[in-house]
DNA sequence: AATGAATGAGCCTTCATTCAT
DNA sequence: GATGAATGAAGGCTCATTCAT
């Protein structure tokens, strides 16, 4: 591959992971993408085969990116408490999803594969969501103690990883219902403090029962 | 208007609103709707003038019938404590958005609006969000104590409105995670149990820092 | 169906019928089609669903035409001879072939079909060709003696209709090897006779040598 | 030219020969060729200019190939009698046209360019087809006799040539309808002998009617 | 000399919409 | 009032060809 095809490439990939993110799947056409990558239309079906493979490229390249910038132990040193990794997990977690413009692509594309999957979705699931959670609910289970019950592991996971999708999902809607305050990446400290301390809360609360 | 006028009319709406949440508006096309409702082509043009009218009027429609059946005060009696409401408030929302298969459109709908945002998301958060959240929010309050920061009680709000979100933007991805466990109609209570125990803890947690 | 449907139809079929026979199918489009026929290009998925349903339509039309013109009993009497049934034979095969201008389409469609096979080939075979070659099989049968050996009836016939599709296939050869004469509707009666001539001395002489 | 270079337009000539002969002019790709033949894309305009010259050069190649192998005077001694001069030519015919897997090519060229003409029709017909046939007319005439009136010479010669391209022409349809029957190298001889059979007796019956 | 990359034209098809009854 | 027929714009994709090295 000479280094103009793999410019191409990137440009291509680049642009299509922004697109893709502002319109969807199935509004954008190939026509957009290579219109603001300033290549002809068939560099698309070139270089990626089809309009559905350049897509899985896109969200494989998006998730590489957002992962190689924010692990999920990010900032974290050795010996960290469960307490100190569970909020390396949120931070990172909010941080990779809308903590940067330059990541923007990956939580918007995640989310609307969710939302409205295509056959990629498995592939998300499988190269990224399923150790993502098994992860999370890891750090749970030492918080809550390595005897908690397995329902009541997976429900309080589910509970602290619902707080950090809320603040991406919702975005729309709450910067209708209060346009003064965009959530953004210079909220991420503040937010991720605020999901710690309801969730510890909440874990503590749930520990202590148990012991008791 | 005739009667079978309006018979077709309703029969569309019907039938729009299990398509347009099953494929979103994009995919989603009118031969799809036309076809399953065995009504001609021309015929959502006829009676919404256009693909995108009969989009909103879907929206208002399944909106009205959820709220009909679960209003926030769901099985509320006079006199409720605050706990109550709240258990009420994350019941009620969990039938509302996906404990019904009649009423399963309503979620979706909604859900695929706050990714994908057409013009009609403003009446969506106008004539429903809005006061839903600030229903949440008044609860909230007065379960931390009416002198809690309202900063801290807005986002004691969105951690608990996003464990119930959570149910239903997760639920492509869960299912894929643990097929055997399908989230459904049968484990609203549950569910509600489980959120309740888990923002009690949290709430009286930090109402308690308060009050020390 | 209405009227107007009907003749939209009609006027497609007719005139892929000429385009096709003109270029064959892979070269053939559809605006070409549409275009001779003053409609929109999507009449032809509207009518016909695609381009290849649109061509087996146009391969059933055409052989139905012209096998109602030209019958494979094409002026024949009560009680024929098997000679006179054979003259019917090549005197109607040639008629139905190349004829006549209107018809002009089913022979060189036929034609082309066998040079370079679609998937509507298994179509003519079944629907059409099997059955030619066997109601000569059964002429030929005749007039050589029903004892006549299997392998020698069917070469014989073999030799007979390929002495007919020579001056279909051979036709833009013919053309340019002696452009002064041009095989057309005017030579068919003199064609069969000279075809017949040849044919008959090699049937009698076979069937001659059998009976001594 | 260098060797490489030769040996790459060879491997082109020969993969093409095929894939033309398989597919057809306007169905075979650029790509199916170099692909093929492990050639880059831009080969075939490299070493020919054009799709179009490379089918011309093709057909050039092929027929220039088959008559090598096989004259139209193969396995024939000095001093032959028409009759055997006749089975040389309808032997010679089979087997140039599909008497050899290598050779499979030139039989089914010439018949695709017969039935959808390009403007390499014309070299066809000036470098070979007239020759064939004058040589085939020569051999009718004499064994119908030298004083023989022309047009029947001509239709005689029509009729046992269009016996041998039958086999040519029909070969997909006959494998349709009788696949265990499918007419291949093999059988060239046991063809040639019917078709002598035939034409013989044909030829024969038409010239005794003269001479008496 | 030879090639991988890139192009622009064109194809079939689909779609929401409008027309004409 | 309601519908089958028809439309034009656009979409994804393919192709022979040309460009730039």
């Amino acid at each position: 591959m000479s280094i103009e095809s793999a410019e191409t490439r990137l440009r291509l990939l680049e642009t299509a992971t922004q697109v893709f993110a502002e319109h969807g799947y199935a509004t954008t056409t190939i026509r957009m993408i290579c219109g603001r990558a300033k290549v002809n239309v068939a560099a698309v079906n070139y270089h990626f085969g089809s309009k559905e493979h350049l897509y899985r490229e896109v969200l494989r390249y998006a998730r590489q990116r957002a992962y190689e910038k924010y692990p999920l132990t990010y900032g974290l040193e050795e010996g960290a408490t469960p307490e100190q990794r569970l909020r390396a997990f949120v931070h990172s977690f909010l941080l990779r999803n809308f903590g940067d413009v330059r990541n923007l692509g990956f939580g918007t594309l995640t989310m609307r594969e969710m939302v409205e999957p295509t056959s990629a979705l498995d592939m998300i699931v499988d190269e990224g969501i399923r150790s993502l959670f098994e992860h999370l609910v890891a750090i749970v289970r030492a918080i809550l103690g390595e005897d908690a019950d397995e329902e009541l592991v997976q429900a309080c996971s589910r509970s602290t990883i619902g707080q950090c999708t809320f603040y991406l999902f919702s975005r729309t809607v709450m910067n209708r219902m209060a346009p003064e305050q965009q959530f953004g990446a210079e909220d991420v400290e503040r937010i991720t403090d605020q999901i710690m301390l309801f969730t510890l809360h909440a874990l503590r609360g749930l520990s202590g029962k148990k012991t008791d």
